[in-house]
DNA sequence: TCTTGATAGTATCGAGTCGATATTATTGCA
DNA sequence: TGCAATAATATCGACTCGATACTATCAAGA
């Protein structure tokens, strides 16, 4: 497979660069579905994937590398179109929780990511890892929290009836040891 | 190295959606530069990349996913600040053209890609090609043009004087072999 | 307890992008 | 000559963007 490199004369940091410039338009272009656009579209996503700590608008931000006053309005939006409900936390005041409705998890279901065509199996394992050490790196250089699964956290510890966070010294629902986590730290 | 995979019950297809959904925001954000947003910068960075046939409007929508209409915008708001100026086709009255100024080469140079911590060269490499692969996915399964280095063009011909397009029937400058075009097809 | 500072979230501003649609030139083909 | 295709721009409402200002709440220290 002859793959054609951009520009010859190119560091691999400027044709990263370049790729990721053309890479992310198109994606984005992809994930205009319905009535969503890409940001709105990406936003629920996390919502559909991040544990209870981690559905604020604030999460959302960080996730998503915006400011909370786009971020707000974002959700809004999503909430306007009947897609998340905002619900009021119990124990912060201040915080607000917006959890996928029916509708949100229908539309997510039904805007699923097109299959990729040309790529052999083994490619699209390469990939999958070349874009989490891109992530990784990305949010190495900015200073932004990894949003890594609850699983792989230092704080996750594993007993006999379940698990809880020792960050927040909480028990921990099964199934969120596989959900994103706002506060998590990669193990040691 | 640890790499913390998004979401355990995901297919590959899945997570590579799931990470460009964030990857392309944390791009994005590193991108806005100055007074440049990202698709502007990106218009700029394409400009300043590609051989006087692919320098018309058109092809930066084909390159970047986008309306026309929005193109035409994004390019008028580069000369309004100077970047680029506007030049008519000799050949076809209905093409424009947009050139780089001293100010936008200028501002390119000034807002170069931030380096990326933690990656090895082998990693660096690995991404490289992995963002190649993708790419060429996305535009498979969109049918965009490929936009590919001239040199690697199946219209590219070396003769002793220099080189030529097959396609355009037309003599080829020295360094413009080495730019993207337009009307790039693969070598067969 | 009171104050002070940090945090969570919203409201608002102008500039710009988005898709969609319509319109004007211009080209090329029948 | 006529007609369809192409290149580009103009305009629309919805939305994102960063920046700024604002309110509400929490937490820690005097």
């Amino acid at each position: 497979m002859i793959l054609t490199r951009y520009y010859l004369g190119m560091t691999n940091r400027d044709e990263i660069s370049a790729l990721l410039d053309r890479l992310t338009r198109l994606h984005a272009a992809g994930r205009r579905v319905g009535d969503l656009n890409e940001v709105q579209r990406a936003a629920l996503d996390y919502l559909s994937r991040a544990n209870r700590f981690s559905r604020a608008p604030s999460a959302v931000a960080d996730y998503l590398a915006a400011t909370r006053g786009t971020v707000s309005q974002t959700l809004r939006s999503l909430a306007r179109k009947g897609l998340v409900a905002e619900t009021a936390s119990s124990e912060d005041r201040r915080v607000r929780r917006y959890d996928l409705t029916p509708e949100g998890v229908a539309t997510l279901a039904t805007t699923a990511p097109a299959a990729r065509p040309g790529l052999t199996d083994a490619e699209t394992q390469d990939i999958a890892e070349a874009l989490r050490n891109l992530v990784r790196s990305e949010i190495a250089a900015n200073g932004g929290r990894s949003f890594g699964l609850c699983r792989t956290c230092r704080h996750h510890v594993s007993t006999a009836e379940g698990s809880h966070c020792a960050l927040l010294k909480l028990a921990l629902l099964p199934e969120e040891a596989d959900q994103i986590c706002h506060e998590h730290r990669a193990a040691a």
